[in-house]
DNA sequence: CCTTATATAGAACATTCGTTCTATTGTCAA
DNA sequence: TTGACAATAGAACGAATGTTCTATATAAGG
């Protein structure tokens, strides 16, 4: 009845401490983790899991995972066709939060409410990634006070002139008679099912 | 022209190191990485930084960061009007990772093609995370494969019968007449702007 | 000037780290 | 049974760890 270690097995539990820890246990500690005895069993596994290209050692010798031991996997588009676990070409996204917050210190979330971005894709209970203190681009989403009142909109430019302009017919385009003030440029949308 | 040190730049500089290599530095490393010259000033800030709620000792005395320091910090709606720094209310989204993928291990990334969900708010070219083995929820939006093509739809149920529903209205409502074959349940939807 | 508090330096320390060695156990095939 | 090999145990070791001590430099206030 006793479970065989693997590869496989040790890799998800030393993953399992990380996500829980945020850090490597170190030796010690994976005794109990993997269930042994001994610290050189420890690295006996540790030295597999090297050379099996899922943890590497930085410039310090300290242990670190590599891209491909923790990334989610990222296969095709829907209508290539389905992957099969084989094929899955491992994405070099490491953590959503180094793909989608480039900029932390300037970054901050917002929970849309409203349905002025709803062409965009924007839908109301969305949270946008809003980095401020960035010139907007022609046609980018930003947030903008108008009249006293903070709205999300498309910026643009005619002319001279700058408008603000929502991905939705039925709210009118907004031409800022005398100062505009930028939150931010929106540069990420998540939306999470709930579950 | 000696730039002073303070909680929040050495808090800054240590979280660019945490980033860059997903783990603590030593306190002989952080005498580089502050600009000092001592290990007992690296603690003397150290000690700064877990006082201010920033940094705190796990279970077994090591340095992690709590979850204030790392968290981006999401104040409330665009209509409830713009935050200041000081109200912002910060979330407890330690990170996009964790908030987004509750099951790494069943879970892939997935581009999105064509414009079947375009009503779903889902565009092309938008990262879906699918997770993969659960049973669907009625209106739950799916991955499945119908007549050897997979397809993204709203997965529904008439009655006994199943039926795939993309949400735009120049799809046609597909009703599988053998097989259904599901390769999961869409759990998130990510779009990043380029920048 | 002197006093006080803050920030930094440097050294010393016990503890823990990861590594490496030898020895033992378990498994499977011949 | 025997041999061969993989997996595990346990001990030993130098190096690195975080902590704590005393001492010095800097700045501000009286």
């Amino acid at each position: 009845m006793k479970e065989k270690r693997t590869i496989q097995s040790v890799q998800k539990l030393i993953v399992a401490f990380f996500r829980a820890s945020r850090r490597m246990p170190s030796y010690a500690e994976m005794i109990d983790i993997l269930g042994v005895r001994s610290k050189s069993v420890v690295n006996f596994w540790i030295n597999k899991l090297i050379d099996a290209g899922i943890l590497e050692k930085d410039g310090k010798g300290r242990l670190t995972f590599t891209k491909r031991a923790f990334a989610v996997p990222k296969v095709g588009s829907v209508q290539a066709g389905f992957p099969s676990p084989e094929e899955e070409s491992l994405c070099d996204i490491m953590s959503m939060d180094e793909y989608l917050v480039t900029k932390p210190d300037a970054s901050f979330l917002l929970q849309v409410s409203g349905d002025s971005m709803i062409g965009e894709g924007i839908l109301e209970g969305d949270l946008v990634i809003v980095e401020k203190g960035r010139q907007p681009k022609n046609g980018d989403v930003v947030i903008a006070e108008v009249d006293g009142e903070w709205t999300m909109k498309y910026f643009k430019r005619q002319g001279k002139q700058i408008v603000l302009e929502a991905a939705n017919p039925k709210y009118p385009l907004i031409k800022p008679k005398t100062e505009l003030r930028l939150g931010g440029v929106v540069t990420a949308v998540i939306r999470k099912y709930h579950q």
